[in-house]
DNA sequence: TTGAAAGCGCTAACAT
DNA sequence: ATGTTAGCGCTTTCAA
């Protein structure tokens, strides 16, 4: 099968060029028979038309450029599963890159793309406070970690952890501490503000019921050390259920009760952040608020093609979490209520 | 800052297109002198060449597909984040894709990247017993679950196996059981036949020395299983240590045995395989072989880019693996050989 | 060593 | 509705 270009195409359906380009664009003024035989000739001689000739007229690559701060993080694994997913929907192609959580690299990557002409940018920022530089005239959106000055789509991790403590309230738990995100990560600070939004307004019973939180990064490490802290108190002071602001904190934190013989759910229970698919393949399978990273990831790609609103800047579209209910979260052993009761 | 082209450049230099090109293309046959007025020239400008003409007419496009599975495996997510590393150090973009482990949209993302005409493709080919349809004349290497019709680069999985059981049996353990990976996997297969290697050539003492292994897929929950069958045995001929084939597989044995309340290490070494990040950060850290992924990325990309030898079809590259001791491992609280001798 | 010019394969503007 | 043609921005002969 020798080179086949859009000339042959053109003569073997005795067209001229412009006809097939139209044919192969979808270019309405054709006629249906014209059409009919010019696809003939094309899957025929098994031709197609070449990305880069056709992305350099048109200004069109079918590509979408994705920076995130570290592939290791699951979950940013899964957000780049489902772009991927939801651009080859829409016939784009991906361009993966990792920006190391290194502002300079991040800069790098984003001039880059720009030069590849990509069609959008998904960009999960790095933490340093900083901003973006966005290629201008090139659609960008921030997913996750939102900046103020772009637009961006996320979960509602306000809403969400709301949900969360919630339901540990709704089960009777009273003194429910929260492992919280890293200080100035505005998914963290979003969703420890939920958790506040939720433990202010509980109705006060004769226990005094006070907001308990303690800082930590979002992994694994991180949520033992802290969960090994809030458990690190007088039994009648101890916090009866965590609310995890990760999956990894959450999974950290289950490890430091059974270090110290605690039993979950019975004597302790546990909700997480994100619905990472290893919160699902853990004993006790990890109760949760997962993210529609689909749809999240959906909505990037049709607002960054221009098939959906871009969300204005200041204003990023946030989506609904749902509970998890698994099996590290259950009532406290004593209602509390009942304790002061008696 | 308006659009440069190539002409304003040669114009602005003084020189014709033609050189700037050479320029750009670290052609010998240019003059130090006009060649240092051309770069200075690009760089005041802010020049950037048009990556589509450019591929265009070269036929290069500086552009690398990946093909994996399944992102949310944290071991090929390591692998992506190498690949995209070493790609970049070689002035390489990355193009991103999921098979989901199904053929039909292997098949389908390999033709996408043949029409991409990426440089070169690393694939790890999906599980379906089944041989990839490599678009001709593009270089294709197939990372981790090689294939016999092409050339591949991996960890060398047996000897790699082989340290690590090694490893437990000088530390005195005789009862070493294995989780192996589900049967079908090469990488699986040769990690067992390296604990096999290793189990058929200890010295027999009074107490039988056999091997015991059960097969199970890669991820935590199946490893889990396989940990809880492997322990619930009488305590004498319960294994002191476990060889897990993946890491995943033995944070879940390691689960296993903690419901079991076996003390780790005490009453139980585990070591696992591949160095995923994960395995560093939980408790009590887990003793594991690495595999090289920098290296095998950065080998996988210097073969398609030609600036080292592919592997020859059935010759893979191996590379070695490396022991990494942590705290799930130690010797066992009684010497069988002492006990055996009393 | 350098310049001039011919395309690469396609799209889009213009002509019919 | 379809044909014709001028480039897109660059690389690469071919001359000089």
């Amino acid at each position: 099968m020798t080179k086949r270009g859009i000339k042959d195409v053109a003569q073997r359906a005795g067209v001229a060029v412009g006809t097939v380009s139209r044919v192969l664009n979808e270019h309405p003024s054709v006629n249906a028979d014209v059409r009919a035989r010019v696809k003939a000739v094309i899957a025929e001689l098994g031709y197609r038309p070449d990305p880069f000739a056709r992305s350099m007229r048109s200004k069109v690559s079918r590509l979408i450029g994705i920076v995130i701060p570290d592939l290791t993080n699951p979950f940013f694994a899964e957000l780049v599963q489902c772009a991927e997913r939801a651009a080859a929907d829409h016939s784009h192609n991906v361009i993966f890159m990792s920006s190391f959580d290194d502002a300079v690299k991040e800069a790098d990557r984003l001039a880059q793309l720009a030069g590849r002409k990509v069609d959008g940018i998904i960009i999960v920022p790095c933490n340093s406070p900083h901003s973006i530089k966005a290629p201008k005239g090139l659609p960008l959106i921030t997913v996750d970690r939102l900046l103020a000055d772009h637009p961006g789509v996320a979960a509602d991790n306000r809403g969400g952890a709301r949900i969360a403590v919630d339901y540990l309230a709704k089960l009777g738990h009273r003194r429910i501490a929260c492992i919280a995100g890293p200080a100035g990560s505005r998914p963290a600070e979003d969703r420890l503000q939920g958790y506040l939004d939720v433990m202010t307004t509980l109705p006060q019973g004769r226990a005094k019921i006070e907001p308990l939180f303690v800082n930590a990064a979002f992994d694994y490490e991180s949520g033992r050390a802290a969960g090994a802290f809030l458990l690190a108190r007088p039994r009648d002071e101890r916090p009866t259920a965590i609310f995890a602001s990760s999956d990894q904190q959450a999974i950290g934190c289950l490890r430091a009760a059974n270090d110290l013989g605690i039993p979950i759910p019975a004597g302790l229970s546990v909700v997480g952040f994100d619905g990472i698919p290893l919160s699902n393949l853990i004993t006790p399978r990890l109760t949760t608020i997962v993210q529609p990273m689909a749809q999240i990831a959906e909505a990037a790609i049709s607002s960054l093609l221009g098939r959906r609103d871009m969300p204005e800047v200041g204003k990023p579209d946030l989506f609904q979490c749902e509970l998890a209910i698994r099996e590290s979260s259950a009532a406290p052993l004593l209602e509390p209520t009942a304790v002061a009761a008696r």
